[in-house]
DNA sequence: TGTACATCAGTGAACGCGCGTTCACTGATGTAC
DNA sequence: TGTACATCAGTGAACGCGCGTTCACTGATGTAC
């Protein structure tokens, strides 16, 4: 904080408005939080008093962890209720896709504190881990359908993943935005890109 | 809001840990707000009383609207500063997609009001539009690249927006993901992957 | 079979905090005469 | 050259709000004797 500041002089009180704009500016320089839903909002859902929360959980941070593992909980089984192990590895990665994009969309809030503020939440979940084990997943799944291996396997995975982020993340930030198209069909697209296969359409055309 | 609610049966007061935690998830069907800062700690860091805030904007919601504004205008500043326009159109794209990770890595909090809140920010401000500007100069890149033509031009130059804003989205708030690299490879390797180009190593063994 | 009592599942009032906003004001500075 | 006055650039106290948290309490229910 600066100290207490001079008036400017007359004829230059627009200096004040650059300077809170700056100001502004420097406050920006570290990542801001999303605000999970408040205790009381929550109490308020369930009709129950707010002090009844604490027979339940020491603190405010303990609940939203809470909260926030039990969303990763959720999203695990979505993607393990349409995963089938015993089909192609292609296939596999597209319905992943699918699914973890979709998951998203449906669940925006959910998402947002999962892959969008996890590392400046309460110390005792992990929101999400640090995504190495999505990671994880998806390099093994490109690592199956051999279009990479070892380490760029990992890298090819990695960057499904960010590119799956990045159209839940758009979509659900930018809804007026000229998608032009399904978030499953760029899914879909975005994960052939990486792994280099051919897109439906130019495949139908062989 | 539920009605006020019975007590649980003796026993059974783990219901209610439940009932929280399923409360807190139908909140969460709606996106959260990333929360600038606050009207006061912007005047406190200019070292300006509260209501001197009110002598250059109507509200807290018009000063945000100016600051995401700025920020806007920061971010077009920089991709402008980079771009050669007489360099190949991949040599360009590379470089935007370079400039545009970098800056909202850089400015973590900036890049969030503009890419991670905008459709539930003040009204007065675009907060960097719907996104169409960026996605229409992508596309025209592409375009110039031939790589791809006409809608599909413009479908390349969205995924390719899409890949970089999940990198900056996921480096910012996945720092302890294991990342192995720097963003700005990431960035040109996912620029790669859109337009079919080899990858730098891949071209290098030819 | 009755009754005292411990335990359980919660309530309600109060606290201090930071917030956005309003409103009457203050002190310096330029301008008209 | 002096002085009254308008204007400018701000201040400071107060408001009502929702928040997380504490603490003494209440009422129902099971259990021991």
């Amino acid at each position: 904080m600066a100290q207490r500041r001079a008036a400017n002089r007359r004829g230059e009180g627009d200096q004040l408005r650059l300077e809170l704009i700056r100001a502004a500016t420097d406050l920006l320089v570290q990542p801001r939080q999303v605000s999970p839903p408040s205790l009381r909002a929550i109490a308020r859902e369930v009709g129950v008093s707010p002090s009844g929360v604490y027979l339940h959980f020491a603190s405010q941070d303990d609940l939203i962890a809470a909260v926030i593992d039990a969303q990763y909980d959720e999203l695990r089984a979505a993607l393990a209720a349409t995963d089938k192990p015993a089909a192609e590895p292609l296939d596999r990665l597209l319905a992943m896709a699918r699914t973890y994009v979709r998951w998203g969309i449906d669940h925006p809030g959910a998402y947002q504190l999962l892959f969008e503020s996890a590392d400046a939440l309460p110390a005792g979940s992990m929101a999400g881990g640090t995504g190495d084990e999505i990671m994880d997943g998806v390099a093994a799944l490109v690592r199956a359908h051999g279009s990479a291996r070892g380490a760029e396997a990992r890298h090819t995975g990695m960057r499904i993943w960010i590119a799956l982020h990045g159209l839940v993340s758009l979509r659900i930030h930018k809804p007026h935005a000229s998608w032009a198209g399904s978030a499953e069909r760029d899914a879909a697209a975005l994960v052939r890109a990486h792994v280099g296969a051919p897109s439906a359409a130019a495949a139908r055309k062989r």
